[in-house]
DNA sequence: GAAACCAGTCCCATCTGTCTG
DNA sequence: GCAGACAGATGGGACTGGTTT
């Protein structure tokens, strides 16, 4: 394992003294086009590469900023954090990646404490869920901190970006009754527990047209859970629209109304949620309210962006949904 | 922002000098009992927490691990980064992932930088693609790398986990010609172009049993591109069985069938690749290849300690794949 | 426990050269 | 034409937060 060479190579190489090549690296203090030159061959000579670790240590030139989450696999969770690996990588930033397990106090200040340690430029949180949410509390003041979530708060006052999802979740449930559905029934994701979302915006929706909300049904993120749930919606005659908190929920809603010998969407209507790639695969093809969330990565990045370099711009930002209309709505029968 | 305490912040708290606290914390030297109780009860009042670059610095003690991939969000991606991120918070390291977009020399060249000057304990390398098997050679000597693939290989002189894919191709193909089928038909996704893998073990198992295998087709990573290409097969009688690439591609395949007015399993069976947690909800449910994805993330980054930690242990590492049987496949029809 | 050291950055002093009077 | 002033470029050395001799 050969060892890399230091600034201190490049200057010998070069001729000149250490601080200048330093000032041609950080680009800050003009330096005579001679030695620029000289400096820059050398570099090139010696292949040389900053020590990131050093350079943090002395400057506070931090080049990493850190996501928080509690899952990096599921859909939404992996195209937020690629969302933010792409912005931060065309601004010269890597992403290290911590998942918090639970939402215990252990698990959050050791992953906190992890991510501290490692002075970063800025974290990212993903206050999808509990444990999200117990990060976003438990982080100091002392970095910048961005909340990428599914919805607005009040409560916390940090630069946020959100999905409009209880927008969407409204106009889907809306949709539904545009259809001539007496009510939809709703089963609703694990979520952080807080208002708003998904299953507020769905409520909102009945409510708004005089129509009492069911009790939804609270799946866990394992699909075949949403599916023993989605047995007992077939087998209740009238349930006619179901509102999934999403695709996977969806598609086990599907399955469960056909071996019902209910038909899709004959006799049920079903919207799910995200827009994955499975959406328009199933059959039949699934109206889902589209969510970017890659966008929501690159948006959430942007605005840690700026709450690093000081430059206070817009500090909450909200991406759109979309209902993305197919196979799985119809009009309500009889 | 308050600043974070140093080393010296404790040792003037606890009435120690800095080497001394400098001592409890590696638990390399000896301490007394007395003294290290009067350092850790200043660590916990001060709430000090080692600067990891300034220790990266000077004693060359790396607490991060780097993966690069083509993609992050991707099932078999975002699961193993899963895996890894989970062996690696286990053993105390941080995951910083870097993304190598497409296997152009400047692209890896950047990424490859990018990940040498943040001083890493080592690499890991997602070899599942183009982008990433051309990382794979970019990669200098000076690092611990390992690299997680689909396939053994005897080129690359380097510690691998990889996923015995070719072998469940195997398995997959002779289970349908066992079930009555004249030949199976494949869709493959993209590759590294190397030979391995699932085409190579579809074809084995093809000429095992005497038969020519017939032209497989080439999908991308869009579920659309291969749903094109599964209504080509479903167009053509004399395809009954069908070996995807993965789960989706199995999905579009069904989806094809469907519209075409063929049955499945009866007039078509379909084997996807994964196990993704839509397989069992799609209709029919798909059976499919197992991939057990996070285990090889977990295998990776036992290589890559090895290697850090200099104990030359096994050195190759294959994860099985396991057929799991459900309802899209069935006997040949007449 | 004192002192050296890791790889950088940055303050400050020095030096050069040009402009002004 | 020459001293003095001043701006810009350059190098010396202290410093960052730890570890190790």
């Amino acid at each position: 394992m050969g060892k890399a060479p230091t600034i201190a190579d490049v200057a010998r190489v070069a001729g000149v003294s250490v601080p200048t090549v330093s000032r041609v690296l950080t680009g800050a203090i003009p330096v005579s086009a001679k030695r620029r030159e000289l400096v820059e061959r050398a570099i090139a000579e010696l292949g040389y590469q900053p020590n990131a670790a050093a350079r943090a240590l002395v400057s506070g030139t931090r080049s990493m900023v850190a996501v928080l989450a509690a899952n990096t696999s599921r859909y939404g969770y992996a195209k937020t954090v690629e969302g933010i690996e792409e912005a931060a990588r065309a601004a010269g930033y890597m992403v290290v990646i911590t998942v918090v397990e639970t939402a215990e106090q252990d698990a959050v200040r050791t992953a906190v404490a992890m991510v501290l340690s490692h002075s970063v430029a800025g974290v990212i949180v993903l206050d999808f869920d509990e444990p999200g949410h117990a990060a976003v509390t438990a982080l100091p003041q002392t970095v910048p901190v961005v909340v990428a979530a599914a919805a607005p708060s009040r409560a916390v006052k940090l630069p946020r970006a959100y999905l409009a999802d209880q927008r969407g979740a409204r106009e889907a449930t809306s949709y539904l009754l545009s259809l001539g559905h007496e009510t939809v029934h709703h089963i609703a994701l694990p979520s952080s527990g807080r208002r708003g979302g998904r299953t507020a915006g769905w409520s909102a929706a009945l409510q708004a047209a005089g129509i009492r909300p069911p009790k939804h049904l609270h799946t866990t993120w394992d699909p075949l859970h949403a599916y023993e749930l989605a047995k007992s919606l077939a087998a209740d005659p009238s349930v006619t629209a179901v509102l999934a908190g999403n695709d996977e929920v969806a598609a086990a809603v599907l399955r469960a109304m056909t071996e019902q010998g209910r038909s899709v969407p004959g006799d049920v209507s079903v919207i799910g949620f995200d827009d994955q790639p499975i959406a328009s695969l199933v059959t039949p093809a699934l109206t889902t309210v589209a969510q970017d969330f890659a966008e929501l990565g690159r948006q959430s990045f942007a605005l840690l962006e700026n709450s690093i370099n000081g430059s206070a711009g817009q500090d909450t930002v909200s991406v759109r949904t979309q209902l993305v209309l197919r196979g799985s709505t119809g009009p309500r029968r009889n």
